[in-house]
DNA sequence: GGGTCAACCAAGCAAGCGCTAGTGTAAACG
DNA sequence: CGTTTACACTAGCGCTTGCTTGGTTGACCC
């Protein structure tokens, strides 16, 4: 067994997994249906994977750490204003849960299914994440750009963007440029 | 079979199921799982419900439509000004999330487990709240009160708001009073 | 050119799944 | 009184599930 192995191979198989999991959730997700789509057999995908659960755990950790890193380049791209850093931060949030889709709708729905372990191990890459909104409200709340509780705002702010994956066509007239200009706008006092 | 029938049984054996979903999901949580927690037989449960999905369109089905009524009851009982129904909207919000919060944690997460029919027929009564929605900001939009698309803004704030059952703890030292007057702030231009 | 090793397969086990069929029973009804 | 109705039971069918076992293959290594 390969467990702890971080092959190209699993990366794809992974892949794929969580194209499968978006479409028919995890629990209606058979090792059978994710065997045919990756082209082998069911037992022979024990081979890459512990059990069902660590395929689960190998879609959530490849999104999130995506996440961090798109989020600390922008970060680290934009300039130092705070509108500009909350601008970048609400990019780099729509643009991730567009590229990397399929990870980010199942890290959303499939959390529970996750078992301890592996909950308490992604909970810290999930929380460094939080953490840089975080700070970034915490700048606009100090440069005034915006008002209220930092904790209370940016759960908001993630709330709103999250729940975007449930309503949001990429097909439609819509940029997530707009959407992340919009939701910045509707929270800061002065807009332009 | 009591198909169609709304007695108090079959309500209260709903309110059980709402429970144990949310607990397991759906897909986790098994015909015996459920008959054990009613205090009957599995074969038993199928006299109440035609099958296991009937259960889950009487559990959001009957969260969504309390949402409706106490969202209305909020509206009617308000004063007309654009201001004390935005606040009186999040509140309702807020207050259905807690008092059923169940049915509405299965109807945010296992909507997609619907079949096609009963999806159709509970999109019908999920478009009526959101209407409700709609046309208080678009009333907050007219007076100035906020900015923005109305489409983008109802869906952000709605994001928000369902977005506190991830994070939201009752027994905190935040009243859900308190959530909806900091979302109101926090998208409104002065508050006051 | 024997040894190693990741990758895969065929076959199947034990458990659990949703659901059905047929029956019993006590209260309600005419 | 006999009949109906609501609710529950027992028993189990047919199927699917996650996962295991033991073995095969082909590429690479010294």
């Amino acid at each position: 067994m390969n467990v702890m192995n971080e092959s190209p191979r699993r990366k794809e198989l992974t892949r794929l997994a969580a194209q499968l999991f978006v479409q028919e959730g995890f629990d209606r997700t058979t090792v059978r249906m994710l065997a045919q789509e990756m082209g082998i057999k069911s037992g022979s995908l024990f081979h890459h994977f512990r059990d069902k659960q660590e395929i689960l755990t190998a879609v959530i950790e490849e999104g999130t750490q995506n996440a961090l890193v798109i989020a600390r380049d922008a970060l680290a791209r934009c300039d130092h204003s705070a509108s500009a850093r909350l601008h970048a931060m609400a990019r780099a949030h729509l643009e991730t849960l567009l590229t990397d889709r399929n990870a980010h709708v199942v890290a959303l729905y499939e959390w529970r299914r996750l078992d301890a372990e592996a909950r308490s191990h992604l909970s810290h890459l999930r929380d460094a994440y939080e953490a840089l909104w975080e700070q970034v409200i915490d700048e606009a709340l100090a440069e005034g750009l915006i008002h209220g509780d930092r904790f209370l705002v940016s759960r908001f702010v993630m709330g709103a963007l999250n729940w975007t994956v449930r309503w949001y066509d990429p097909a439609g007239p819509r940029t997530p440029d707009d959407l992340a200009d919009e939701l910045v706008a509707m929270i800061t006092r002065r807009p332009a």
